[in-house]
DNA sequence: CTTTTCCGTATCGAGCCGATACTAATGGGC
DNA sequence: GCCCATTAGTATCGGCTCGATACGGAAAAG
C-alpha cells in the first residue's frame, strides 16, 4: 500500500503525504477540515502541515476559508481539481478489486475483526481516535434520513455520518463476550 | 500505523522509512538482504535507498559486507544495535495486543482473506511480488525441518522459511472456487 | 577480449519535516 | 471593559529524504 500510495503520487509529482492530505480532507466531516485536524490525524506538527497545505494549495489542488464563527480557525475542501485528482488516482478502487474473489461473507467478518483490532490499538496507544461518524458511540437515527451527533448537538444529513471525525468515540463492541 | 511508525521512529530520531527497513532488513531472507531488494521493496531508487544505508550504517544499525560470489552485491544485516532498537520498539506487537479480545479463528479468517486480497492486489499492480518464502509455491518441505527453494535449489532451514523473500510466487489459492 | 549489463555509490537540487518563534483571535476571571 | 492564558495558524531555519544524473567496478554476453 506504501509503495502503491507513493507510485500514485509521483504520476502527479506529489508526495504521500500529499495524497494522503487529499484523502483525508475529502472523508473529513464539518468537525474535522481544520489544519489541526489533519496535523493530529497525520501525526505530524501544525507548522508541517501548514507548509503541506501551502503547496497543496497552490497546487489548486484544496481551498481554504475562513470559520464564520471563530475568526482563528481555517476550513478546508477539496477543489474541483483536487477531486479530479482523487478519483483519477483511485487510491480505494485497487482494494475493492483486489477482494473480488473473496465471498462478501469472508470480507465482512474481516473487515469486523479488523475494526475491533483497530480500536483496541487506537485506545493502547490513547491516540487521536478518529473513527467514521456512523460508527460512533454519539451517532443518533433520528429518522430514515435525519442522524444527530450527540456531542456536538448538530444534526447530520445520511452521507455526513459515513464521514470521518476527529472526535469519535467507539461503540462498546456487543460481539466481543 | 502511519502514525505509530512516525512516532515510534521520532523516538529514536528515525525517519519512518528508516525503521522500515530495518524491519525489512530483519525479514529478508538471503535472496532478499540487499539494497536492491530494499529499493524495490520500498519503492525507491537504489540512490536513494544508498543513502538511508548510509546513515543507518553511520547510526551504527545495520552491518554491510560483500558477497563472496558476486562481488557487485553488498549483503546487509542488522547489526547488536540495530536488533536492540527493533526489540525495543516492537512494531508487531502493538497489534498482537491489538487483536487480543478476538478469537483465534476470526483472526485465522481475517488473516487469509487479507492474505488472498495482497495476492490479487500484487498481480493486478503487476509489482514486486515479495512474500513469506513459507507461503510460495517453489517452497518444498523435504523433512521435518529441512525445506528446499525450487527455484534456486537451495536448501533451507526452518526459521528462513517465514522470511520475506522477493522471488516469491504465490500459491494457487485451493480455497477460491 | 571487448562490449554490454548490472550493483552500488556520489553529487546536486527540490522539498518534507520538526523546532522555535511569531501573529491573531478567543475566552476566562475580575 | 481589561488583562492574561490559551488556541489556530504561519514563518523561518537546519537536517534529511528523494529523484535524476553521472560514475566506477564487477560480471555476463558475444
Amino acid at each position: 500500500m506504501r509503495t502503491e500510495l507513493r507510485r500514485a503520487g509521483a504520476e502527479e509529482s506529489l508526495q504521500p503525504v500529499h495524497l494522503q492530505s487529499l484523502i483525508y480532507l475529502s472523508k473529513a466531516n464539518r468537525y474535522s477540515n481544520t489544519p489541526q485536524a489533519l496535523a493530529e490525524y497525520l501525526g505530524l506538527t501544525k507548522g508541517t502541515v501548514s507548509q503541506t497545505l501551502l503547496l497543496l494549495d497552490r497546487r489548486g489542488l484544496i481551498e481554504r476559508f475562513e470559520d464564520d464563527i471563530d475568526r482563528r480557525v481555517v476550513r478546508l475542501r477539496l477543489s474541483p481539481a483536487g477531486e479530479r485528482l482523487l478519483y483519477e488516482a483511485q487510491p480505494t478502487l485497487a482494494w475493492q478489486n483486489a477482494t473480488r474473489n473473496i465471498s462478501p461473507n469472508r470480507i465482512r467478518n474481516a473487515v469486523s475483526a479488523l475494526r475491533e483490532a483497530l480500536t483496541t490499538l487506537q485506545e493502547d496507544n490513547e491516540g487521536a481516535p478518529f473513527g467514521v461518524c456512523h460508527n460512533c458511540s454519539w451517532c443518533q437515527k433520528l429518522s430514515q434520513r435525519i442522524y444527530r451527533c450527540g456531542r456536538m448537538g448538530d444534526r447530520l444529513s445520511g452521507p455526513e455520518t459515513r464521514k470521518i471525525c476527529r472526535i469519535f468515540e467507539a461503540k462498546k463492541t456487543e460481539e466481543a463476550a
